[in-house]
RNA sequence: GCCCCCAUCGUCUAGAGGACCAGGACAUCACCCUUUCAAGGUGGAGACAGGGGUUCGAAUCCCCUUGGGGGCACCA
């Protein structure tokens, strides 16, 4: 049986590249019917954000991911959360202290970390770390140990020849063994690092498959001597493709960027949920970052991208993250969603805004915005002009269409008013069938009659369509809207046209 | 600096030696539809990083160069 897991760090919110390995490990399980698990490595106490666990396990849900083992779960190889594990790892170190295959070291943070990167740059090696202990006598460093001197626990990589391992997505990787240092498996606070605890738990909890980012390529070679020296059989191992900026300079930073309009473009999951973006076109855009189904097929559902998913088709290519893209398949999805379905999802956002709006009103207008959003939030500023009373103030200059003067257009204005007073119901099919006629019997072009109308009602050139628009609005604010717009033609000096 | 990974339109990609004067999607441009804006439709422009091999034949295999990315913590 397959089974995976997603291994994140509690350092700080989850961002769109940790979600994206989370949701490449749950598609594989769930392609394969195997098990998704979910592991909290907590073990840096510096780095350590009270926050991250919420929003990580808010994070997942929201996409839809399950975890078949872990926070909030269990399961039968807990606990998930590796600082409640320290004895295993503290346990598995010994062993390999007393195998040989790691020693203890005493050199103190200090010593190592006081060298300068360029210096270490200049120098060649690996690390800023010369090895120094490796060569105590191992009773002797018991016994300093046994008395209390601080010490971390570092593996003993072999000095020489290579270390090979085979990756699913890039093939065999070999590396120079001289190349690489003796990394610290158990930190002196009696915590493990990352290269020990992993080792230990996807082995405990049996995991067959390991499908982390990129970033971790440079250190499997000291996890394939661990395994080797544990005696264990290593899992199948891939690393994912990374997540690049929208430049496709460098990594995807959690830094937030400015997008040309000057919104600030989400980085972390939650930020994409408080920008409108749905889960399922989220989901769906994710999949494609690195993994593709064939030459044509981008738009999926989650059942179709689950059985389609498989580890050959992902591509070793880093990959921009393209925000334009995201937005059209948001647009997609969202004129998928039922008008319902919609207002639902809307009503967040308009309540965000500060206005207040009856479910009823929301759902006459969600036809009117549907096909004109791209994410949720784009709803406030294209329907504004429904939930105020009187409009802000605008350009009367506006209400003249081209090719028109000032008293053509109050005269077209104040026939309009006279149409929709009397037009009866106050409904699109009614309005559309009376306006039209008037701009018949006017002899005028629909749009010539219709723009002073728009501007008069939404105070703007770009909007939704006019007789929804109208209909929504009612008859009572239409006609008030009206007057005020022939009150501004009024003070207009009737020389100036557009 | 050292080690590793990667390399097809601006971006995401299809392509596993001949079916490719390289296909799709986003973005972009033009036109159509049209009450504005969208949505939709049609069409256009746009790429195999460079150089050597291998082969009857290379986007596809090999080497070098270049470019990009990642790593080099008692962080993950």
């Amino acid at each position: 049986m397959v089974r995976v897991r997603f291994a994140p760090s509690p350092t700080g919110l989850l961002h769109v590249g940790g979600l994206r390995t989370a949701l490449f490990n749950w598609l594989f399980a769930r392609h394969c019917g195997g098990a998704f698990i979910l592991r909290i490595e907590d073990t840096d106490r510096k780095r350590y954000d009270p926050r991250a666990l919420p929003d990580l396990l808010e994070s997942l849900r929201w996409l839809g991911l399950d975890w078949d083992e872990g926070p909030e779960v269990g399961g039968p190889y807990g606990p998930y959360f590796q600082s409640q594990r320290l004895h295993l790892y503290q346990q598995y170190a010994r062993q390999l202290i007393e195998s040989g295959a790691a020693y203890y070291c005493f050199c103190g943070p200090e010593r190592q970390g006081s060298e300068e990167p360029a210096q270490v740059a200049r120098r060649g090696a690996a690390s800023g770390y010369d090895r120094r202990c490796r060569w105590i006598d191992p009773r002797l460093a018991a016994e300093r140990v046994a008395a209390g001197e601080s010490a971390v626990i570092r593996l003993k990589m072999p000095l020489e020849g290579t270390t090979t391992f085979h990756d699913l997505i890039r093939g065999d990787i070999t590396v120079e063994n001289s190349t690489q240092d003796d990394v610290v498996l158990l930190k002196s606070d009696g915590y493990p690092t990352y290269h020990l605890a992993n080792v230990v738990d996807d082995h405990l909890m049996h995991i067959t498959h390991i499908l982390r980012a990129d970033e971790w390529i440079a250190s499997a070679p000291r996890h394939v001597q661990l395994y080797r020296a544990f005696g264990w059989q290593m899992p199948a191992i891939a690393h994912l493709p990374v997540v690049l900026d929208p430049s496709g300079k460098g990594k995807m930073s959690k830094r937030k960027k400015i997008a040309p309009d000057g919104r600030a473009l989400p980085v972390h999951v939650r930020d994409f949920r408080e920008a409108g973006y749905l889960p399922e076109a989220m989901f769906n855009y994710l999949a494609l970052i690195g993994w593709r189904y064939d030459a044509h097929t981008e738009l999926m559902s989650r059942e179709e991208i689950i059985e389609r998913f498989t580890i050959e088709r992902i591509n070793p290519t880093a990959a921009a993250f393209d925000y334009q893209k995201l937005d059209y398949f948001n647009g997609v999805y969202i004129r998928k969603l039922s008008v319902e379905d919609l207002a639902e999802r809307l009503m967040p956002f308009i309540q965000r805004a500060g206005w207040h709006v009856e479910r009823e009103m929301l759902r006459r207008m969600v036809p009117l915005i549907q096909e004109r959003i791209e994410r949720l939030d784009q709803v406030t500023s294209l329907v504004d002009f429904l939930f105020v009373e009187e409009l802000p103030d605008y350009d009367a200059q506006l209400l003249v269409p081209k090719q028109a003067d000032v008293p053509a257009t109050r005269s077209w204005l104040e026939h309009a008013r006279e149409v929709l007073a009397q037009v009866e119901p106050f409904t699109h099919d009614a309005i559309e069938q009376a306006l039209r006629a008037l701009a018949a019997q006017l002899g005028v072009k629909t749009g010539q009659l219709f723009q002073p109308v728009r501007v008069a009602i939404c105070g703007r050139l770009v909007a939704p369509p006019l007789f929804g628009t109208l209909e929504v609005l009612g008859r009572e604010r239409v006609l008030r809207r009206l007057d005020r717009a022939l009150a501004k033609l009024a003070e207009v000096n009737p020389q100036i046209t557009c």
